[in-house]
DNA sequence: GCGGAGAGTGATACACTGTAACAAAGGCGC
DNA sequence: GCGCCTTTGTTACAGTGTATCACTCTCCGC
């Protein structure tokens, strides 16, 4: 699918608390992009801001090799270690996280900035990797590394399963009862 | 280094109460290997207890490849698809871990069939792993999750820091105070 | 405008990680 | 022994990520 369908599978909205939209508009992320560039003195080129968006309208997280091809045309030839580069710029300015489950990447969907644990739920049937916070989570695994004398840089924390949304659909289509 | 040197680095008793060994005896590892095999009927050949063998005793978690070097001499070649298939094979098992921040196996340290859910706790200056539980984490997770309505199968939670002895080695080092 | 410095990109090659496919060897029950 | 399955060997390949160097572009001071 080269053009840009920017559908979203996981139809379910978040129940908690963290008040941001899984698919945000790309404008809206490209503004922040803007911002944060200008903030550090850094340049948000066209490779990065196509990058950016092949992320983010992608359906299901794209590898850097996904995003290359994507980007490549008869004519053009963006190579992965371009997209990789890109990849790290985004990543340092929190805008994209990486999967290492899946060795994919996904927009940053959180205010950025606050909590720096955020919890990845990949969904084994349809493959939409959402994201969200856990306070509870957070302080239980502090006390936890409290008691271990581990002074905790960054974690990742990634759970495969099944969304609610496919769920739902396994269960209407199984002939065994729920 | 080709000898089985088996020095653990991470010095740091656990003060949680989940009562294992990190640096387990590689005896008892192997007794329990076969134990499981005997299980569901299947071998515990040389290759994977070598492979085992090679897990256990490294300092720092090697890569497959690393394994695959250090178990071939001249004359003898164990190539690295050998030692994905007792890798997988031992994980299958739950003796060995993976580590996907840092594409490299530890063996599991904790006595397996309680908690599914470990916490890997890996220092960023000696590049030991150490491997612990949390059930108020767990507990804390799972309450985000039902929220969320996402049902999981697995997860897995890396968290990257400094280590308890390596923070104090840090802390004397350096000519600023704490 | 001009030129230098640094940021950013292109391009090639390479290292590392993991898997597919098929053949050969070994164990086990009969 | 024979058939069947498991396990391993071997080769080739796909996928992921990095090193290096050259080139372009932008910014900034002049």
């Amino acid at each position: 699918m080269p053009t840009a369908g920017h559908h979203h599978d996981h139809a379910h909205e978040h129940a908690d608390g963290h008040g941001h939209a899984r698919g945000a508009e790309p404008a809206a992320v490209v503004a922040r992009a803007e911002a944060l560039c200008r903030e550090r003195g850094a340049q948000f080129t066209a490779l990065r801001r196509e990058v950016l968006d092949a992320v983010v309208a992608s359906g299901k997280p794209p590898g850097a090799y996904d995003i290359a091809e994507r980007l490549s045309r008869p004519g053009r030839r963006v190579a992965p270690v371009s997209v990789y580069r890109a990849l790290d710029f985004l990543m340092e300015l929190g805008l994209v996280h990486r999967i290492a489950s899946r060795n994919a990447f996904v927009p940053c969907a959180h205010a950025h900035g606050a909590s720096e644990n955020v919890v990845f739920l990949i969904c084994r049937t349809c493959g939409a990797i959402d994201e969200t916070t856990s306070p509870e989570m957070e302080s239980g695994l502090g006390k936890t590394l409290a008691r271990a004398g581990f002074t905790p840089a960054h974690s990742i924390l990634e759970v495969e399963g099944d969304c609610g949304a496919c769920r739902g659909k396994a269960l209407a289509g199984a002939p065994n009862g729920p």
